[in-house]
DNA sequence: CACTTGACCTGTCCGC
DNA sequence: TGCGGACAGGTCAAGT
């Protein structure tokens, strides 16, 4: 998904969205998004109400009011997109799995697919600026209806995210919350820091590196790319040949993109949308990612195409040399 | 441990 | 237009 920018916006979006809202119903059709005992959901997320939205590395918290929280990953193609006004739909209507909630709270099998008639309105806008104006759609996998009957819907058209519900303490123990690397953008994070925090993968390059949670929080493939170009440093360089100085550059770069991107709405490279199911517009200020065949913005040789650490790169081979 | 590669899924795009 | 393969914002579990 989503990477830093992408999830801070959603949750940016969401805290003035959702935040004291109380939730009716939650209904879901593949157990691996939402892999919750039933139990649960009745006890801790029916009738709880929305206190607080967080992120941490690429991850978001739904603090709720028991005490527990919704911890949502969207990996590559996750959505969490609220809709405010509705019409011509029942909740009988929604998604083709089962619903928790409604009037009796008790487990209600749903055969109907989702109504095609359906229509959601959004703010009106730049018509190219929603990608989803049509919820519920065949990539829903989580709808939340709340007691005003808005709604909060989980799409991942790739199934690699997940909704899950738990204590809100027990977050910080996730195996992946125990292993994250610092926040890039947190003020007090400095350039010695960051540098200090690639010494563990001196034998890798340094694309691999910048992906790996552990050591950073929240780059990924769009930001990493750009970053690097920023730095002037080729992806396949190795992290122990760095000085210090590219790593003050490169630190730089980071917080500088990341910081860009959030201030645009983030990257929609395909799917990705905020919370009101808009694109962002990072992409049109992007120096390198997917823009092979174009010129480099500083010194006009090609960008092109590689692959490093397994994900496609983009560089300027003239400004980025090993 | 550090490091690399494939797997997890669905959809789209590109070449034949 | 159909079909096969490569590829897509991210982690993980296995390999070496």
């Amino acid at each position: 998904m989503p990477e830093l920018p992408e999830v801070e916006t959603v949750k940016r979006g969401l805290l003035k969205l959702i935040v004291g809202k109380t939730v009716k119903t939650v209904s879901f059709d593949n157990p691996k998004s939402f892999p919750n005992a039933t139990a649960d959901v009745e006890a801790f997320l029916l009738n709880s109400k929305i206190t607080d939205v967080r992120r941490r590395a690429k991850v978001l918290i739904i603090d709720l009011s028991t005490n527990y929280s919704l911890v949502v990953h969207l990996k590559m193609t996750g959505q969490l997109v609220f809709v405010g006004e509705h019409k011509g739909i029942r909740d009988s209507e929604m998604g083709n799995g089962v619903t928790l909630g409604s009037k009796s709270n008790t487990l209600t099998p749903i055969s109907q697919p989702p109504n095609p008639n359906g229509e959601y309105r959004f703010a009106a806008g730049h018509p190219n600026d929603s990608l989803v104006n049509n919820l519920p759609d065949k990539s829903t996998r989580v709808t939340i209806t709340f007691s005003d009957n808005t709604k909060l819907f989980f799409n991942d058209q790739r199934k690699f995210g997940w909704v899950r519900l738990m204590p809100t303490l027990e977050v910080p123990n996730l195996p992946f919350m125990m292993r994250v690397g610092p926040e890039p953008l947190e003020p007090d994070f400095t350039a010695k820091q960051f540098a200090a925090r690639f010494a563990r993968r001196a034998r890798t390059n340094i694309k691999a590196a910048l992906l790996d949670q552990s050591v950073i929080a929240g780059v990924g493939n769009i930001y990493a790319d750009e970053a690097l170009w920023g730095a002037k440093i080729h992806p396949s360089t190795l992290v122990g040949d760095l000085p210090y100085s590219k790593f003050q550059l490169l630190y730089s770069e980071v917080r500088y993109v990341m910081n860009l991107s959030i201030e645009k709405g983030g990257s929609t490279n395909r799917n990705y949308v905020n919370a009101e199911g808009k694109k962002g517009s990072y992409m049109d200020f992007a120096r390198v990612f997917r823009r092979e065949g174009l010129d480099c913005p500083r010194c006009g040789t090609e960008i092109i195409k590689l692959r490093v650490a397994g994900r496609g790169t983009h560089i300027c081979s003239s400004c980025q040399q090993i």
